[in-house]
RNA sequence: GCGCCCGUAGCUCAGCUGGAUAGAGCGUCGGACUUCUAAUCCGUUGGUCGCAGGUUCGAAUCCUGCCGGGCGCGCCA
């Protein structure tokens, strides 16, 4: 019996009694009922405060409320026990065969098992990282990468189609400056000061010159730019090759050129326009953005006649819906959460709803300590902390590991003596060393001979298969609690507490004969949990973008 | 000054969108492998949940104020 079947027989019971005219709830019964897994394992196996929560409105105190419930949860044989405890939880045990069939159910389902249809027919369109071309991808740009790839896997886990899409700032002023930067590079000059002054701007510029013959010899009006799109060509592919092999892949690089290329600016300008959001002053044109929360109004068409950045923003905005995005998610740095109110107030000037069509997840930014000190971060020194390193210190999946452990509105420091020399001691591993115990054990039945096809789940009765069961029957609301908040990290966390319940179970409980023993029906059994556990990590490490290795 | 985010164990952080005695990892100290992987398990150590009010059967969680930290407030991108 799975927790959602159990809220369901509950909520059975109360419309029973209201049948029965033994209840009257004001304001009518609750159409959804949630069981809870008490945290104190003597509280039993789930318990519901449903009867504190209509005892007043029902007119009688909760323990009378939860009293008559108890009584008619008692009938049922899948319930073993029902007690009421202090102000008026209900506390219930469910019985072993009823509990052990989930391991079937999930077996049955395999790779579906925790998808759900929460999410179905929701188009999606999931934009982060969306970094300049100009450089490595350097530590926040990292977890998004993490991030953002787990969270598409998460809502497509819900029933939702969703895109991912990379933003490619190509144009504008810091396009110009990493021209510049490089052009001085290879002629030996210095940078200059509001250039890019890391150092493999100086590579990058003596591989230019290397490729590209005669690009020094270029006019001085054409030599910048050549650099500059010799520079983006080779970038961009950079940073396409390292995500590729972080294992996030884009379903759209969109270069912001190409909206200006296609008048997507202007298409947008008329759109909006014709909400009437949209002015001229100054020689300048408005979007009246306070219409909609905004600090102040924002500006589109520059006096000089040049659409700003924020135009860009605008047209991307429409040109996304106008591709059937019925939501825009956006994650942006906590650097940028000021763009927040301004890019909503976009969505609510193009006549969309802002609460719905459009949401912005801040990601605050990471610290991260080496050798016991903060690493002070600046892409001006030439000190940041690229993709490429953090990925050969640490290894991908323990690097996306720890990335998605944590929620992304809390900052995060990251140690990297944690992340690679404690290896062994990293939650990545507690998690994928269950998986590979898991696979292991069942590579052992399987040249044992034993096959898993009936067994009988009233054997798994040990207090501590009943704390994995219980776990694995949490797998589908974690999924559709972490897809409905856009928090991949809950995946983690969960596959963390369950591998921590299958170890116990495997300390104490032996799965396989041992030596000479017959194959009992017990061993069957466990064989069943065991292979249903695998399935979980399996398709839990797998939300993740981590790896679910057979040996470790 | 205004706005957003954050203050939980020595450190890094969870806390299931209000529940029962606030948890995990790392760190400390000590146990458990002749049998399915010891990258594991068991025990030990550790907290005025920043402070003060409020909401209610019940608050780390929601509201208000204060203190402390991060970030942002361009016709830059």
């Amino acid at each position: 019996m799975t927790p959602e079947q159990l809220a369901e027989k509950i909520l059975q019971a109360l419309a029973a009694l209201a049948d029965d005219g033994a209840i009257t709830v004001e304001g009518g019964l609750p159409r959804e009922l949630k069981v809870e897994r008490p945290k104190n394992p003597e509280h039993g196996d789930y318990a519901t405060n449903v009867a504190m929560q209509l005892g007043k409105r029902a007119g009688m105190n909760p323990r009378q409320f939860a009293e008559l419930l108890a009584a008619r949860l008692r009938d049922d044989e899948a319930i073993t026990a029902v007690d009421i405890a202090g102000p008026g939880f209900i506390n219930l045990r469910v019985a072993a065969d009823a509990q052990g069939k989930i391991a079937q159910s999930i077996l049955d389902a395999g790779p579906a098992y925790g998808t759900s249809d929460s999410l179905h027919g929701r188009a999606i369109n999931v934009e982060f990282i969306s970094a300049n071309p100009t450089g490595p991808l350097h530590l926040g740009h990292t977890r998004w990468a993490a991030v953002g790839d787990a969270l598409a896997r998460v809502l497509a886990a819900a029933g939702a189609s969703v895109t991912r899409e990379f933003y490619i700032n190509d144009r504008g002023n810091q396009m110009d400056k990493f021209g510049a930067s490089l052009q001085a590079a290879a002629h030996g000059q210095p940078i200059p000061e509001d250039g890019y002054h890391g150092e493999y701007i100086l590579d990058l510029a003596k591989q230019i010159v290397a490729e590209v013959p005669g690009i020094t010899e270029l006019p001085d009006a054409e030599q910048p730019i050549a650099f500059r799109e010799a520079g983006y060509e080779r970038q961009l592919k950079e940073q396409q090759s390292q995500l590729e092999h972080f294992r996030t892949k884009f379903d759209v690089w969109f270069s912001e050129r190409s909206l200006h290329e296609q008048d997507g600016v202007g298409h947008a300008i008329q759109k909006l326009r014709e909400q009437g959001h949209l002015y001229d002053a100054d020689d300048a044109l408005w979007m009246r953005t306070t219409d909609f929360n905004d600090d102040k109004d924002r500006v589109l068409i520059r006096t000089n006649g040049e659409p700003t950045y924020f135009a860009s923003d605008a047209a991307y905005y429409v040109n996304k819906r106008e591709r059937g995005f019925e939501t825009c998610i956006y994650m942006l740095g906590a650097d940028h959460h000021g763009y927040v109110n301004r890019l909503k107030a976009i969505a609510a000037c193009a006549g969309d709803d802002p609460e719905h069509n459009i949401e912005i997840l801040i990601g605050q930014l990471v610290k991260i300590l080496k050798g016991g000190e903060e690493m002070k971060l600046s892409k001006r020194a030439g000190t940041i902390v690229t993709l490429a390193e953090l990925v050969e210190e640490g290894g991908v999946d323990a690097l996306r590991y720890t990335l998605c452990r944590y929620p992304t509105d809390s900052p995060l420091t990251l140690d990297i003596e944690e992340m690679t020399r404690q290896a062994s001691e990293n939650p990545v591993y507690y998690v994928q060393y269950a998986h590979a115990r898991l696979a292991s054990i069942l590579r052992n039945a399987d040249e044992l001979g034993i096959k898993l096809d009936e067994f009988d789940p009233g054997l798994l009765s040990h207090e501590r298969e009943g704390d994995l069961l219980r776990a694995l029957a949490e797998f589908p609301r974690v999924v559709a609690t972490a897809a409905e908040l856009r928090e991949p990290h809950r995946i983690a966390r969960y596959l963390e507490d369950t591998a921590s319940a299958f170890h116990k179970f495997y300390d104490s409980c032996r799965v396989l004969p041992r030596g000479d023993e017959e194959v009992e029906p017990v061993h069957k059994a466990r064989l069943t949990l065991v292979s249903a556990t695998r399935t979980v990590f399996a398709n839990g490490l797998d939300l993740l973008g981590v790896s679910a290795p057979e040996r470790m």
